[in-house]
Formats: structure tokens, C-alpha cells, sequence
RNA sequence: GCCUGAGUGGCGGAAUAGGUAGACGCACAGGACUUAAAAUCCUGCGAGUGUUAAAGCUCGUGCCGGUUCAAGUCCGGCCUUAGGCACCA
């Protein structure tokens, strides 16, 4: 093995003192701003994923420079939050400390792999000068009505002692320490994102996200479009308002459904006769697990509020009210309009509380217009579990209300006596008819002469048995699989909406809500306002005073930063109180509005404010005038390329757009998106094909491999070991495989002669090789850009010589992924570095291959292998084929019907 | 439950617009060099069948079906698995 401990570090002491990676504010020139997440330092330092994280943008950014680009690449520290101060707790350290410590760790791991980070423009999220535009960021939003106080009842941990955002508390369980959530009243800073929905929505139409990235974004919005409609509540006056995304079935309603917490029921209680049910229901709903809320999801809870009855804006029906926690105050208006037969959590309700279902929407399959009622009646044999086959024995009947006619009709065609209705499906159309599936069981008393008249089927090959008939197929599924109907149709029982599609039914009774002024067309957002504070030291202090006669006033910007006080303790306070609330000195101050005593906020920001807005400071990182000089900001934004986890896509990434979006709107930077294009990097997992974790042992310590492969090999096996987008296993046989590689590459330097030319034999392949990794590197196909220079590396082997500029060629293209090692070849043959030379470029003239190889197929299995020429006429082809001695034996005696013939690719001879 | 990926040799994974499935790497086996080992180099390597050896033949990209001269790739229906959302009205 070469020796890569001197050589690494060799290099990367000239690219430091050269400032090799150094962004220049240099306007004129063409720009590439390429961004990786900034890094969590911890203690535990840093990880494989880390460098598979960075590997990626690292390799364009060494391209982009040698294609002339001025390229910003930075690096920075994402350092408040909790781990770090749990440490500091627990060691009694000062958190700056460290801070210090686990960064300047960081830094000096980050360096030994190589990357080409612009080291003078790191940012440290802690660093008060820093941290003094966070707080401006904060003030901004504040003074905009974007930041605002409220009590509210929050996701609470009770043993970080923390106030958690909803998106921190997934699943009832905290992020951070995995125990379980409860509901407090606190007070709560929030940001006002919603605000911002519709921005952060459309803002996605014009970037270049990975699809599934746009995807998982617009989920989390979450935008619906419906309508709000007022129900009048006979008892008192008052209106119940909705929202839904189906108006178009209000003639279905049937029952309606509120909250646990709605307010109108407190402001009634005196008009309700089961009050205490409602209070022992709500009592029950809070209690419940995350487990419970989740996993019994199907299983139905409530109670109906006695002494409220809601009227039906649309035909005045008298309509009975619920509570159940199923319905959240948290979405919509707190309350629904309940329609069973076409929503299945109503329709479950329903079932479980007995309220009658009334369908108003058909399915209609080829229908005419002119269609007659008939009945389609399924038997089920309990006894045996098994179905009539319909396929056998007709049973259609044209009365469905008369029990009797529809027994007679089934004796008469089967024999069969004493059946009872278990069932009633969903009515549809089908061609001239419109359809009610009937079941009817027998009854237990039924002899096995009686059924022998008929087939039966089992359920499991029923469906098999009618895949090709519609009429059955849809017989059965209303019949076997009970539920609501949730599609689309047209409309029945509905007066005016009677015949109209989904569609236009909503836009027709939007229509006649508005007339009537009991209604409108309204959106809803899944996301919710960002709760923005946190009881903890080791954050942003939030700049606001609370004061007795003003209320809540914002710090004066010319006294930010508002510092981190000095304190002793880190603990939090007993009651979830921030550790700031200890400190006298800091808590009490003067009112800057009328100067009286007052108190300061205690709370600090959560870890996701400095990471909001990190990417703008980079780009001006020690102006202490400005979060970044607009002139610079023109120049570097947006972010040409951010690469990073997958897990950020839904809460960093819209944070982050969140507060550029408002700093575009008050006119601090220049566009209104800030990534131009996002990607994810796969997790690295462990050997054993697990997440990489301390529990489970097998995580990868990046140093080690550092110390054993050097950091070439490391960088291009994190980079080789599979599809950079998906989660790859670590395999440290494979990682032997890189290292051999280098070595090979390395040995070739003897073969060099000083030619400043491609020889004859290498030329197209060289070619190909620099188009081949020039592309993979742009789609981020690192694995089969590396498997493309193993193989022209692998045919330099086989030669006694190779030319200068071929040798360069190679060094180039595997420059970005190995940086040090090809430096050093690239001296030794008598170049200057490669740092400051030129990404090689391709003829696509020498591209094209004169002679090829392609398969001859007879009746589309591959028989022979002919050699053509690019000139060769398809006539030529053709008898080149024909003439292959294995073809001949596989066409003798047959009539060849046809002879397939693509230049260039493939002969197929089709003989019968 | 819904949404989105993924499923190809012993393993990681290739296969731009259907056009020779298994590139490249690992592991393994045989050989060369060596006193020996490591390293390195050469050869083989999907399964089955066949032969002194080959050629050849059959099967094969999660499962079932379809379209096509031709399907890992397109269409319909499933199964498994990873991730996201999760009573969102």
C-alpha cells in the first residue's frame, strides 16, 4: 500500500495554505453555492454517515471548481440543544466548554477526510455574534404579528422537563428521551408558519426537489379545499359550524360530532342533561395512550350530548349531536357533519352507535339513463362458511321490499326455504339497472338436501371465480366487504345535487350554501403554527420583556445580542421553568417602552432557529451590520445544491424556507426560494444490515478508518458502496476492494510516458470514460462513475504504456472522490495540481464505436453474436445474421416470417 | 389504513429511450511467485444439463397474468420490506 499518511497530510496542508477552497466575493465571475447540512457536534464526533453525507456535494464542488466555477462550499456547527447541556449537567461543565471542545473535534475529524470545506467562513449557531441575528430574525417576525404569545394546552416531557412542538413529540413520544408526552396548559411562543402554507405549497412547483422530497413536503402542509357549513342548534342560539371536503353529501347526514373540548358545550352546559357523562367521556379521551389513539383507531368512543339537536341547513332534518375523540379541536372548526355512508370513521360510529346510514351517491358502471330497480340476492351458508355462486343460478328479483316475493323467487330457482336479510349493500348502477345487493343467510335449520340443488363457493375463490363479471364484482364488494362508500358517483337523495357528479355536486351546493348564507368555500391546512419555545439554557435567549402596562415588548434591536447569562446550575426549574428564571439579574429589568420594572422571558429557542437561516449567513459570516450583505446575498442565493437526510425534508427544510420566504417579504434577501435543488444521501448501515447504534454495537468509527485505509479509500467506498440515495450496509471486505483499487491506480505512475496525447487503442474509451463520469457524477451515480474508472484503470493495466495525458485524464476524473492520492501522482508526473487545472472534456465525435458486437435472437432467444460496422446496410446485417452457423440450425425447416433488424443493437428472426 | 421507494448470483450492486441480464467490486475455488505466509498476478465463478474439453440446450430479475418480434424495464392484480403520514373531516 502506498503510503497515504504522508500524502494526505501533505496535501491538505497546501490546500489550506493556498486557500485552495476559498469562495471569493468576486461578482463577475459564474457561481456555485453547494450546501450540506451542518453537523450536531456531539460528543460521541463524528460518524460514517457524515461522510457519505458530505461525500456527494464534495465531489460536485471539486468538479464545479475545475469547470471554472467560484464555488461556495461551507461548514458550520448546529451547536445549541439538549445533549449538550444534559452533558454540561451532568459534568458539571459549562456548556460553551463543551461546545468548544466537541467542535474543535469535529473540525480536526472533518479536515483529516479532506473535505474541501471553505474553512473561513465556518458558523457556530452559539456564537452570540451569531446568534444576535437569530434573535433579529425572531424580533422581525414579532414586529410582523408572526410571533405570538398564547396559553394553550402543550405537548409537555415530563422528564426533559421541555415544552416539545408537535413534530418533536411524534407518536406521543418525546424525540429526544422517547418517554411519553402529556398535555399542559403553558404559555407558548408560536410562529406563525401558517401563515405561510400557501407559499411554502406553491414555492414547490418551481424548484428542484427529488420527487418523493415535494412529496413527503406537501403531505405535511397538508392544503384541503371544502367548505364551512353552519348547522343551527335547535336548544340555544347558536350555529354549529363544520368544515368538510364533501359537501356535496350533506343530504346524508345523520348525525354530527364534536370534540371533547369544544368550547360550545361549556358555554351550554346548563342547556345539556348529561353533563357529567360529557365530563367522565372527556376525562377518559385525555387519558388515553399514544398506543390506544393510534392502534384502536377502528374502535369507536363517544357520547351523545343530550339536549342538543342540530337542523340540517339543506332540508331542515333534525339531527342528533356527539361528542367523540375522533374529531379534534386542533383541525377544522372542532366539529363535523357525520355522513356514514360515504366516510368510513362516520360509518364506523354508526355501526357502533346504531344511527341509520343514508346513501346519497351511486356508483354508475356503462349506465343509461333510463334504468329500473332490481334486487341481486347472495345466499350464505354459515354452517358451512360458503357463498351460493351466482355465476350458476341468476337471482335477480324486481322487488326488494317484499321479503316474501324475494323468497318465493328464490325457491322457485333453488329450492331453498327460511332465509333471513343479514344485509343491505350499497345500491349502484349497472347499465339499465340500478342494483341493491342483497345477502341472505340461511337459517341454521336448512337441510344439506336442501343446499345440494346449487354450487357453493368459499369466499377465498369467489373473487377469483367473478373478476371478469362487473355486475357480481360489485354485488360482492358491498356485500362481503362492509363500509363506506368513499368514491365517486352520482348523486341520489339530494334534491338539486340529484344525477351531478362529485365534482360539480360540491360546486352546485357551495353555490346553494352561499344563498342561503349558511355556508362557503373554505381550506384547511394539516400543518400547524411552530411552537417556538423551549424551558432550557442552552438555546436563544427569546428577546421579549414582559411588562404589567405594555404587555409584551421586543428588546431594542441596537441591544441585541441579548447574551446568555453566566449561571452556575443548568437544571430546569421545577415546574418546566426555563434555568434562565433563577437569575435575578437577568429576569428583571426596566420596560424599554415606559421604563417601568419588568421581567424578561425566560424561554430560549428551539435547536431548529439557528439552522433556520444558517445558509445566509456563509455567504457574509462576520458582518456584524447586517445578517448578510445584500449585495452578497444577490450574488450567492439561492443554494444551487442542498444534499442532506431524508429526516430533515419535513421540519428543517420547511423552517427554513418559512423564514426566508418572510425575510423575501421584508425585503432582506433576494428570491423567494432558498434551495434551488434538494437531494437526500441513504443512510450507511451497519455490517450486520442494521441501524448503525451504540446498543447494538456496530457502528463504524470513520477515524479508524481514516487510520487504516486513508481517507481516499474511505471517501470513495462510502461513495462506491451502492446507490448514493439509498441505504447501504458497510462491508469492510469491500472497502478493501477501493483500497486495492488506489493501489493499482497508484502503480500505474511506472507505465507513464511523456505524451501529450491520447494513443490510437485508448482514445474511445477515454472518451467514453469522461462522458460516462461526468454524467454519473451530476445524477449522483458515484458507484458507477468509480465501477467506469476501475474498468479503464483495469485496460491501462493490461497496456506496457500509458500516455501523460491519459494518466492525467484518470487522475482528473478521480480527483473529486480522491483527492490526495491523485494530487500526488499528478506532481510526480510533472503536473501542476490538479486544484487549479480543468475538468477534462469529451469529443463526442470519438465517441462512436466503428465496430460492434450485437446478438443475433431467433423467436427472441439469443442464438448467435455478429460483429457489424457502423456502415453496414441493414441488408448486410441481415445476412450476416442468417449466415450464423447457429442460426441456421435454429431456422432450417421453418419459414421465417419476419427478420427484426436495429442498427447497432440487435437482429431478432421471428420463424414459425 | 393511506402515500412513496425497494425486491436481480453466495454478498454490495450494474443494465440512458423495452433490445446479448448479472457491468464494477467483494467472497469463494484453482494456478503462478515464495522455504512458507501475506501481498501481488493469472484463470474460473447464476442454476441445471451436456462433453475428454468445448459448442450447444433448458430455466432464471419477489409472485400470478397480459401487451410485444423482444419485458428486470410497459400494463393489471397480489406478496414482502424500508420510510413518511396517521381518526386531518
Amino acid at each position: 500500500m502506498y503510503n497515504f499518511k504522508d500524502i494526505e497530510k501533505k496535501w491538505q496542508k497546501i490546500w489550506e495554505d493556498n486557500h485552495a477552497f476559498s469562495a471569493t466575493d468576486d461578482f463577475s465571475k459564474k457561481k456555485f453555492y453547494g450546501l450540506v447540512e451542518f453537523p450536531y457536534p456531539s460528543g460521541a464526533g463524528m460518524h460514517v454517515g457524515h461522510i457519505k453525507a458530505y461525500s456527494g456535494l464534495e465531489v460536485i464542488s471539486r468538479k464545479r471548481r475545475l469547470e471554472g466555477y467560484n464555488v461556495l462550499f461551507p461548514m458550520g456547527f448546529d451547536a445549541f440543544g439538549l445533549p449538550t447541556e444534559n452533558y454540561a449537567i451532568k459534568t458539571n461543565t459549562h456548556p460553551r466548554i463543551v461546545t468548544d471542545n466537541n467542535i474543535s473535534n469535529f473540525t480536526s475529524q472533518l479536515k483529516k477526510v479532506g473535505f474541501s470545506f471553505d474553512w473561513d467562513r465556518v458558523v457556530d449557531t452559539t456564537d452570540e455574534k451569531y446568534y444576535k441575528w437569530t434573535q433579529w430574525i425572531f424580533l422581525k417576525m414579532f414586529e410582523h404579528g408572526l410571533a405570538f404569545r398564547d396559553k394553550t394546552l402543550v405537548n409537555y416531557c415530563p422528564s426533559c422537563k421541555v415544552v416539545l412542538s408537535n413534530e418533536d413529540s411524534q407518536g406521543g413520544k418525546c424525540d429526544i428521551c422517547h418517554s411519553d408526552i402529556v398535555q399542559k396548559q403553558k404559555d407558548v411562543w408560536y410562529l406563525r408558519i401558517t401563515e405561510y402554507a400557501d407559499k411554502l405549497l406553491e414555492g414547490l412547483e418551481k424548484v428542484d426537489y427529488l420527487p418523493n422530497i415535494k412529496l413527503q413536503q406537501q403531505n405535511w402542509i397538508g392544503k384541503s379545499t371544502g367548505a364551512y357549513v353552519n348547522f343551527k342548534v335547535k336548544e340555544i342560539d347558536e350555529k354549529l359550524k363544520v368544515y368538510t371536503t364533501r359537501p356535496d353529501t350533506l343530504y346524508g347526514v345523520t348525525f354530527m360530532v364534536m370534540a371533547p373540548e369544544h368550547p360550545l358545550i361549556d358555554k351550554h352546559k346548563d342547556k345539556i342533561n348529561n353533563m357529567d357523562e360529557i365530563i367522565s367521556y372527556r376525562e377518559q379521551a385525555s387519558k388515553k395512550t399514544a398506543f390506544e389513539r393510534t392502534q384502536l383507531v377502528k374502535d369507536k368512543t363517544g357520547v351523545k350530548i343530550s339536549g342538543f339537536t342540530a337542523i340540517n341547513p339543506v332540508n331542515n332534518e333534525e339531527i342528533p349531536i356527539y361528542i367523540s375523540d375522533y374529531v379534534m379541536m386542533g383541525y377544522g372548526t372542532g366539529a363535523i357533519m357525520a355522513v356514514p355512508a360515504h366516510d368510513d370513521r362516520d360509518y364506523d360510529f354508526a355501526k357502533k352507535f346504531d344511527i341509520p346510514v343514508v346513501q346519497v351517491l351511486e356508483e354508475a358502471i356503462d349506465s343509461s339513463l333510463e334504468v329500473k330497480d332490481v334486487s341481486i340476492i347472495v345466499i350464505y351458508d354459515r354452517e358451512n362458511d360458503k357463498y351460493l355462486l351466482l355465476n350458476d343460478k341468476s337471482l335477480v328479483t324486481s322487488d326488494k321490499d317484499n321479503l316474501e316475493d324475494i323468497e318465493s323467487d328464490v325457491f322457485e330457482k333453488t329450492g331453498l326455504l327460511n332465509l333471513s336479510i343479514s344485509r343491505e349493500g350499497f345500491m349502484f348502477r349497472y347499465k339499465d339497472m340500478n342494483v341493491t345487493p342483497i345477502l341472505l343467510e340461511l337459517d341454521s335449520d336448512t337441510t344439506q338436501e336442501e343446499k345440494e340443488n346449487v354450487s357453493w363457493i368459499e369466499k377465498s375463490k369467489l373473487e377469483k371465480e367473478i373478476k371478469d363479471n362487473v355486475l357480481y364484482s360489485m354485488v360482492y364488494k358491498y356485500l362481503l366487504n362492509p363500509g363506506a362508500m368513499t368514491g365517486d358517483g352520482i348523486h341520489i337523495n339530494s334534491e338539486e345535487l340529484d344525477n351531478l357528479d362529485k365534482t360539480s355536486a360540491i360546486e352546485k351546493i357551495i353555490e346553494v350554501l352561499k344563498e342561503k348564507g349558511v355556508g362557503e368555500k373554505a381550506v384547511q391546512y394539516k400543518m400547524q403554527d411552530w411552537a417556538f419555545n423551549r424551558q432550557r439554557y442552552w438555546g436563544e435567549p427569546i428577546p421579549i420583556i414582559h411588562c404589567e402596562h405594555c404587555g409584551d415588548v421586543a428588546v431594542p434591536y441596537d441591544e441585541l445580542p441579548l447574551r446568555l447569562p453566566n449561571v452556575d446550575n443548568f437544571e430546569p426549574g421545577t415546574d418546566g421553568e426555563s434555568p434562565l428564571a433563577k437569575i435575578e439579574s437577568f429576569v428583571n429589568c426596566k420596560c424599554p417602552k415606559c421604563g417601568k420594572a419588568a421581567k424578561r422571558e425566560t424561554d430560549t429557542m428551539p435547536q431548529w432557529a439557528g439552522s433556520s437561516w444558517y445558509f445566509l449567513r456563509y455567504i457574509d459570516p462576520n458582518n456584524d451590520d447586517e445578517l448578510a450583505s445584500f449585495e452578497k446575498l444577490n450574488y450567492w442565493m439561492g443554494v444551487d445544491w442542498y444534499n442532506g437526510g431524508m429526516e430533515h425534508v419535513t421540519r428543517h427544510v420547511i423552517y427554513s424556507r418559512f423564514w426566508y420566504k418572510f425575510l423575501y417579504d421584508i425585503g432582506v434577501v433576494p428570491t423567494d426560494e432558498p434551495y434551488l435543488k434538494r437531494t437526500a444521501q441513504g443512510l450507511v448501515l451497519g455490517p450486520d444490515g442494521e441501524k448503525m447504534s451504540k446498543s447494538r454495537g456496530n457502528v463504524i468509527n470513520p477515524n479508524d478508518t481514516v487510520d487504516e485505509y486513508g481517507a481516499d479509500t474511505l471517501r470513495t467506498y462510502v461513495l462506491f458502496m451502492g446507490d448514493y440515495g439509498l441505504e447501504a450496509p458497510w462491508n469492510d471486505n469491500s472497502i478493501k476492494g477501493v483500497s486495492r483499487f488506489l493501489d493499482k491506480v497508484y502503480a500505474l505512475k511506472d507505465k507513464v510516458v511523456d505524451k501529450d496525447r491520447y494513443s490510437v487503442e485508448m482514445e474511445n474509451a477515454i472518451h467514453k470514460t469522461i462522458k460516462k463520469v461526468s454524467d454519473d457524477y451530476e445524477a449522483m451515480k458515484f458507484n458507477t462513475a468509480i465501477a467506469e474508472l476501475m474498468k479503464l484503470v483495469n485496460s491501462f493495466g493490461e497496456k506496457q504504456e500509458i500516455t501523460k495525458k491519459e494518466y492525467t485524464t484518470l487522475l482528473t476524473l478521480l480527483y473529486p472522490c480522491a483527492p490526495h492520492i491523485t494530487e500526488e501522482l499528478n506532481e510526480i508526473i510533472g503536473n501542476s495540481p490538479i486544484y487549479s487545472s480543468s475538468w477534462p472534456v469529451y469529443d463526442e465525435a470519438k465517441l462512436i464505436e466503428e465496430d460492434k458486437e450485437i446478438a443475433v435472437q431467433v423467436n427472441g432467444k439469443v442464438r448467435a453474436t455478429i460483429k457489424v460496422n457502423i456502415n453496414d446496410t441493414e441488408e448486410v446485417i441481415r445476412n450476416k445474421a442468417l449466415n450464423e452457423e447457429n442460426v441456421i440450425k435454429h431456422t432450417k425447416d421453418m419459414e421465417i416470417v419476419k427478420v427484426i433488424v436495429i442498427q447497432g443493437k440487435i437482429v431478432n428472426i421471428v420463424v414459425k
